[in-house]
DNA sequence: ATCCCCCTCCGCCGCACGGGGGAGACCGGC
DNA sequence: GCCGGTCTCCCCCGTGCGGCGGAGGGGGAT
């Protein structure tokens, strides 16, 4: 059985178990661990090696986020971490992007969109963040205008291409508005490809749009 | 948090009374005002301040599209205006565009779509367009000729390869969701960049998010 | 000083894609 | 009856795309 592995992070045991039923409940997706701390989620998830993490910000001993940079510090190919919180209002947000989180999701998201959220992260590697929390994560980001949240895993050139291809350009004329040659375009263009885990231009523009990467006018 | 204020004009009184019914069955909507003739819309409008108008074209005084044309020239952020029609074929489409509506409904849509297409374009800001109109309105706003052809609506078939398309499928594996041929499938791909007025198949994923065909999670 | 990542570019190659033709069948409307 | 629209499928052909492997330079980290 090869699902999607999940490691469940979070101090109450109440939350845990009620993120634990909800994927359980998926054919395609199991718990294969728990943590109440966030030293204990370290050790977990390098022990089990799941797929993808649901971690809360707010933990004993170190919080969400400082294991998250621990975790993906590791080196290789860590897991996707999806940092979940109960107000939208936190910085934490930025803190997720900053360290390297795949997602963002609020403890109030309907189940649906959890196990969706899960699914996406784990199936194209792509960045997850609702429309809940764009708005939170663009203001964040126009207060550091140096640090491209993302860069993580888009570099910024490759973040650059994102968006022109998610305006409909071919990789010349991509090539044109950044002012580089075409063999460039396309080098990024593979590394967008590599990166989001998709096939092609278009599944990288699917992938753009559904993430909150763009967002429709 | 009233949810989405509704002003519904139209000079027939039972459309109003219809419309009414059906946004008021939806708890985030209210319709807060109504209109019979264009001036009055115009007014009504500017006193209620919605966040969407449900414009008719044909209307006493001045049409839909004059009235629009007012309520959008009045600067600031003004309401997203719908503009509701029975004909599809209409040229009040281009005129719709030119002015600076949202969204273009026929009155035969389904009560759904309706709703639907109020959320969206009062959430998001959409352009709401059949995505058969949308390359009309980058040319119109151009300045340039538009051509008839394309206002031809998508046929039903197209439609289902187009949102095949914007799960980022080939030609192929769309043929074989739909139990086609590779070339069937080749054909209303190439209907379906014809009518919107687009180059390939992500431009036409483009304008499936952009004028709410499709929305993202 | 060394390593690693990023940006830049090169060639080759297979293939999916899209344009431009067309054709037969069905169905509804004029 | 005929015609227009839709759905189905066929051909050829050019090309943009993406995978592959490589290369050189710069800059940050340790």
């Amino acid at each position: 059985m090869n699902g999607i592995r999940v490691v469940l992070a979070d101090d109450e045991r109440m939350v845990r178990t009620a993120l634990r039923v909800i994927l359980e409940a998926e054919p395609d997706m199991s718990v294969v661990g728990e943590a109440a701390t966030g030293t204990e989620a370290v050790s977990v998830v390098r022990a089990v090696r799941p797929d993808v993490v649901l971690m809360d910000v707010r933990m004993p001993e170190i919080d969400g986020i400082r294991a998250t940079e621990r975790i993906l510090g590791d080196g290789g190919p860590g897991p996707r971490v999806v940092v979940v919180t109960t107000f939208e209002n936190d910085s934490y947000v930025y803190d997720a992007l900053r360290v390297g989180a795949s997602g963002f999701l609020l403890k109030r998201a309907a189940a649906e969109d959890l196990v969706q959220a899960v699914r996406l992260v784990a199936r194209s590697d792509s960045l997850l963040f609702p429309a809940a929390v764009r708005g939170l994560a663009a203001r964040y980001a126009r207060g550091q205008p140096a640090a491209p949240p993302w860069a993580r895993r888009l570099t910024e050139r490759e973040a650059d291409v994102l968006r022109l291809m998610a305006t409909g350009l071919t990789n010349a004329e991509i090539a044109g508005r950044l002012g580089v040659g075409p063999a460039t375009v396309k080098s990024h263009v593979a590394g967008v490809l590599a990166k989001t885990g998709v096939r092609d231009r278009t599944q990288a523009v699917i992938a753009a749009y559904e993430s909150g990467f763009i967002s429709p006018r």
